[in-house]
DNA sequence: AGAATATGCAACCAGGAGGTTGCCGATATG
DNA sequence: CATATCGGCAACCTCCTGGTTGCATATTCT
């Protein structure tokens, strides 16, 4: 039986917040290191404070991770969350599969 | 040399569809097996309609899929999108994870 | 000190998302 | 056939989101 529910509410913010280009971008470039606020907004068609926003976004979600270092910001990643995703994602996806096959299974006899 | 863009923007409609509470809750429904849209909709403080719209997200996103036996439609799960999405955040994650773990090691010398 | 740079805060705006109601066509059921 | 049920379509509403601009504040540089 398989009664579990798949997936805790409490993802959704993540997945929300992973669920906008831009802030795949910006996640993008956070994988190589640590970058401020304006260095991340450089290369891309965005105000400095659209940018900001985005962050917020992600910091509420656990994404990333600010912290000051003279006037400017260090922004980075936090693992943490992507990984705790991925782990709900592949147990549902798991159950979902067994049970597809399942009716698979029932559905070709 | 971790060349990044760790994700492809492709990926972003599927997260979107799963930032959502409702949406989340409809997945762990469909977890049981194929459900018509009335049924999904019973329980929730929803109206019919407003499923059926997060349901044209989810086909959008390739979540679900939709096909009719008479005069119901039967919804059921497409893993595919959710495997390919784990992919995804399995292999971003595995790199911020080491990049992350060298800049630590390279912080703490 | 004075200029330049990096960020933060607030107001504002257009468009999309989530939701509702009302109606209509198609399929089952008495 | 008459009626109830299931689903799709469309209009409408409200609120959040992504974005902008303008200004204030704190730090660094000369």
């Amino acid at each position: 039986m398989v009664t579990s529910p798949p997936m805790s509410p409490d993802l959704a913010p993540v997945f929300a917040a992973l669920g906008d280009p831009t802030r795949l971008a910006l996640i993008g470039r956070l994988g190589a290191g640590p970058l401020s606020i304006t260095e991340l907004a450089d290369g891309l068609p965005l105000t400095r404070q659209a940018v900001a926003k985005h962050l917020t976004v992600m910091r509420g979600a656990g994404l990333v991770e600010q912290s000051r270092a003279g006037r400017e910001a260090r922004v980075s990643l936090r693992p943490e969350a992507l990984l705790a995703a991925r782990d709900h994602l592949a147990l549902a996806a798991a159950q979902w599969d067994s049970t597809l096959d399942r009716l698979k299974r029932l559905a070709e006899d």
